[in-house]
DNA sequence: TTCCATTTTATTGAAAACAATATTGCGAAC
DNA sequence: GTTCGCAATATTGTTTTCAATAAAATGGAA
């Protein structure tokens, strides 16, 4: 926020976007209008814009009367949100190896050094952002400003389901699963790259409570008491 | 309209959606807040919100200080929604044919029902809304949200499409294309259904003057004036 | 003490008034 | 007659104010 300390719409957009991707806000955070209004220093008008953006990207949940809140996500969203990728990333994989340049290349590298670095640093929250934004710096190269949009759309809500649905002491992705998949994608391998990403998708969904047995949003009284 | 004469925003949304989805607005159309609000008989401020919802699906852009247009998509972004349709509709039929249950292929047959019949009374604006509402109505039976509101953002777009790049006197869809999918996915033959699909998908792409000569956006004053 | 009803408070929703910007029309100068 | 600059107008952008709704607190009765 270093401009004229006065953000627009979409820079508050973004700003909750990134706190959410860093898991600094939690699914179900309510998002109090004149509370934002202040910390931001703009009118709740601006707030209000913004707040309708994230709902648009269902990134949060407007309730009448009520406010806005953080989505939560089911278990079947969860699911359908993997689904979705599954299909979505091939197809990514398969344009950024017909549509990237070397400039790209230099950045997906970049990229893969500050991952590197932040596993070094063993900096969980900057972890945690750089995998997801790999998926979207991907999708940004891949020639189809729609499949992008959608990309941006379901990687934050991601972001969401692992902080709703991860176990805890589960191991972070695999250090250089990002970096194979630059690699064979570098090499035009392209059923190599599919085959890793959709390995690497995988792998993160199962390492998740998905079973169904609990809707995360419920407490269950049952269980805590007994 | 029919509520209290006072519809929300949502609904506005939709109803500026059916205009596009029936050719009754046209590509870069300016869309006055003053004039809507008087319009719809609401407060400008519903308006605003209203026209960023559809920003945010595409439909509309908004130039600062100069207002609210319906999108004219170029040529490599109408490219892009073909490309991104030719991925999402195979799943929706692969989807279709996995969750649909009864009442679905009933809905779907009383769809067919009215195409046939906007056939026969030659309504071409019927007969376009239908269209794009067949493939709406396939999505919203896929059992995968997010893909069915993808789908929901570029069916619309697609009818922009057409109204820009159109060839005035091509014939339109083939008659039986939808029955025929609807017939494949009833029988359970996902590769035909797909194929017949895509080959549907082919049709009405190959119908347009896509060919990237002219951006159908900036008025060619050279051939106009020789 | 506990439960219910009522009042109070806080928050969201809508509209109207005001400010800023861009476009259009007009007139003067070249 | 054309072009440039200025003024007028219309439209968008923002804030402020007011209204509606829901949550919280209070108080009384069982």
């Amino acid at each position: 926020m270093s401009e004229v300390d006065k953000p627009d719409v979409d820079k508050i957009a973004e700003l909750i976007t990134n706190a959410v991707m860093e898991h600094r806000l939690a699914p179900g955070s309510k998002l109090s209008e004149s509370r934002m209004a202040d910390a931001f220093k703009v009118s709740r008008t601006k707030i209000r814009q913004a707040l309708m953006v994230l709902a648009e990207n269902g990134l949060v949940q407007l309730f009448p009367n009520r406010g806005a809140f953080i989505t939560s996500p089911t278990v079947p969203e969860a699911l359908e949100v993997f689904s979705a990728r599954r299909l979505l990333e091939p197809e990514v994989v398969r344009g950024v190896i017909v549509h990237a340049k070397k400039a790209d290349f230099k950045l997906l590298h970049k990229h893969l050094e500050q991952e590197s670095e932040a596993r070094k640093s063993n900096s969980r929250r900057a972890i945690i952002r750089l995998s997801g934004d790999f998926h979207l710096l991907l999708a940004s190269m891949c020639g189809n400003r729609y499949i992008e949009k959608m990309m941006s759309e379901l990687c934050p809500l991601t972001c969401l389901i692992i902080a709703l649905y991860d176990i805890p002491q589960a191991p972070a992705c695999p250090e250089n699963d990002h970096a194979n998949i630059v690699k064979a994608i570098e090499q035009g391998e392209e059923s190599l790259a599919v085959e890793l990403m959709l390995h690497h998708l995988a792998h993160i969904e199962s390492a998740l409570h998905l079973d169904g047995a609990n809707d995360a949003n419920e407490v269950d009284w049952e269980k805590i008491l007994g």
